[in-house]
RNA sequence: GCGCCCGUAGCUCAGCAGGAUAGAGCAACGGAUUUCUAAUCCGUAGGUCACAGGUUCGAAUCCUGUCGGGCGCACCA
């Protein structure tokens, strides 16, 4: 139950109802009415804008409102006292009981706690990592893909039906330089002296093996012939290797896709002129001449006549060319028709996910959105900033050039997945995020990963002690659920109550906000309310979860902890981050 | 030159669809350990929310401008 929700709910029946009993005026806009947890703990437990709002349009004080909704308010059983301060905010307070209760409640709800149908099932497609098929997976793409992969989990939490999807770049002039530099390796296998990679062909040791296995598939097949008739195979051979090793990869992260979509697939079915087809029939594609780019003028600018896209009509900043130079289809003219696709699949939201460097490539895709929709879709695009790496603080060096980067296996390998999860969701997506190899493994409470692991480690660790004290106890989540939750009435334990039923409040906002790092931080918030509270017990032993001559108050204690345990497994769940038992 | 993102404590960053006295961690200083794992906790200090206007009951948050930083700017992917 999201109880501040309710309240907001039940704010507006009062308002309604008030309305039709004349003390207020009819048909008020209710629209911007919250609910939400005052951060001072002495404006009690939710307070309410209501009266503020409604100030112009009911042309009354606020005060005067406030009283009216005061009044209705208090008769709701769940509610303590009602109080009116400030420039007329309502300030509920809740019955002790009714907070404690919520503990039977995420017990019951267990890992569901949080859960809700806000998304009413509608089809979110969310798209991300889409890396060239033309090597494993460095550093820069393991934010996104986390990324990506924590907000779909988050989006499916609160009940959108989403789809992760990968879209292969595999038709541009890349693949041919993939293509060429395994057919290198290809000769290589074959016993030839290849020597060193020629500048301008990928040098990874990575292609080594593919260029094996493709000697063993097809012998020397291809050795003597010329590169018209080997591109083909050997290019398809090379990205399906390219994409199994990618696979690989984000499986490491568990990562995995519903969707890959294949960019050739567009060129060899028709799909590019039946996505530009589309644009045709409105009118939206013209030959034309485009102004020199501001700016630094590329050496081999030449102006002449293009197939072009009219993007400036959806807000671009100059219309986009649909074919090259050479006559062959642009980048662009492929993700026209790849996110044409994606709006006939029934997708009205949807959702990429880039790397900052792409930002300039923003207006035109959603362009294209709002052309094929006729504004009815629409695409959201979250762009991820750049991770520093560091060792001891220091920034650890790479040279792409030299193919020493860092892979995203090497830091997986390094750390563990639930430390490079977990720490990519430490900052906004737009902000930069410093990850520090000695810091994010170490042991103490400036590493979120452990503190919040730790956190749940530690109630594990209590159920353990608590079963080894009490003969008989059962620390089902069933039986603790029936537990006397009025012995719950310390400031610290109501504290961490109060914080625990915030939590289907954070999933919602995350969601709708599309930044699942709130969650991070929320979990770090809920994790820290709980050692403070552990901790006191170290000068009062009568706030120790577990006391030895009372049954009791030692169930209800486990109660409470179990809840808090059950919440952060469902975050960590959201991050895609193990809770562990024993750390 | 244009577009997008950013500017909050000494440092790294939160700030919840505009809310009350702007928060956390680190660093600094002062405390707590016969422990349910002190791998933790408590306290003190630290701010012109880059700057200037505007919108309104109310702005770190929304709008405009200025300054400062990052990214991008035919046909590449």
């Amino acid at each position: 139950m999201n109880i501040f929700k309710n309240f907001q709910n039940n704010i507006k029946d009062i308002i309604t109802a008030l309305s039709d009993a004349g003390k207020l005026p009819a048909d008020l806009e209710l629209k911007n009415i919250t609910t939400e947890a005052p951060r001072d703990a002495s404006h009690g437990d939710i307070a309410t804008n209501a009266a503020m709002v409604l100030v112009k349009q009911a042309k009354m004080k606020p005060r005067d409102i406030a009283q009216l909704i005061e009044g209705e308010l208090i008769k709701i059983d769940t509610v303590e006292s009602v109080e009116i301060a400030g420039p007329g905010f309502i300030n509920i307070r809740l019955n002790a009981d009714f907070i404690q209760n919520q503990i039977s409640e995420i017990l019951d709800q267990g890992l569901d706690y949080g859960r809700s149908d806000l998304g009413a099932n509608e089809k979110v497609n969310v798209e991300y990592v889409s890396v060239n098929p033309t090597g494993p997976l460095h550093v820069g793409h393991c934010r996104g893909a986390v990324f990506g992969d924590a907000l779909a989990t988050l989006l499916d939490h609160v009940g959108y039906d989403v789809t992760r999807e990968y879209y292969i770049n595999d038709a541009g002039g890349q693949i041919d330089v993939l293509a060429r530099s395994a057919y290198l390796r290809y000769l290589e296998a074959l016993g030839e002296v290849v020597g060193e990679i020629p500048e301008g062909l990928y040098p990874g040791a990575y292609l080594i093996p593919v260029g094996e296995a493709l000697a063993a598939r097809d012998g020397d097949k291809w050795k003597d012939r010329d590169e018209s008739e080997w591109l083909l195979p050997v290019r398809s051979f090379a990205t399906d290797a390219m994409m199994n090793l990618i696979r690989e990869d984000l499986n490491t992260l568990d990562i995995q896709h519903d969707v890959f979509f294949s960019e050739l697939s567009l060129h060899e079915n028709g799909g590019i002129q039946k996505g530009l087809e589309q644009l045709e029939e409105k009118g939206l594609i013209y030959t034309g001449v485009l102004e020199p780019p501001k700016g630094k003028l590329p050496d081999d600018w030449e102006e002449r006549p293009q197939t072009l896209f009219k993007s400036t009509d959806f807000g671009d900043d100059v219309d986009r060319a649909l074919k090259k130079s050479d006559g062959a289809w642009t980048y662009f003219a492929a993700d026209v028709a790849y996110h044409s696709d994606k709006v006939s699949r029934g997708f009205n939201t949807m959702i990429d996910v880039w790397g900052a460097d792409h930002g300039g490539y923003v207006k035109r895709v959603q362009s294209v959105i709002t052309a094929l929709s006729d504004g009815k879709a629409e695409l959201d695009v979250r762009l991820c900033q750049m991770v520093k790496l560091l060792r001891d603080g220091e920034p650890v060096k790479m040279s792409k050039r030299s193919g020493n980067f860092i892979t995203l296996r090497d830091i997986v390998d390094e750390v563990g997945k639930d430390v490079v999860r977990f720490i990519m969701l430490t900052r906004k997506n737009d902000a930069s995020l410093e990850f520090d190899f000695t810091k994010v493994t170490e042991q103490s409470k400036d590493n979120p990963v452990f503190y919040v692991q730790y956190g749940y480690a530690r109630v594990s660790s209590v159920m353990k002690k608590a079963a080894a004290a009490f003969a008989d106890l059962d620390i089902s989540e069933v039986s603790l659920a029936k537990a006397d939750l009025s012995l719950l009435n310390d400031e610290s334990e109501l504290k961490l109550i109060k914080t625990m039923v915030n939590w289907p409040r954070i999933v919602e906002s995350a969601a709708l906000a599309y930044e699942p790092h709130r969650i991070s931080y929320y979990l770090y918030d809920l994790a820290s309310e709980f050692h403070a509270l552990w901790n006191k017990g170290n000068d009062r032993v009568d706030l120790r979860f577990i006391i030895d001559n009372n049954k009791q108050v030692t169930l209800s204690r486990l109660a409470m902890i179990k809840a808090f345990s059950k919440i952060i497994a469902s975050g960590l769940n959201i991050l895609g981050v193990e809770p562990l038992d024993e750390m």
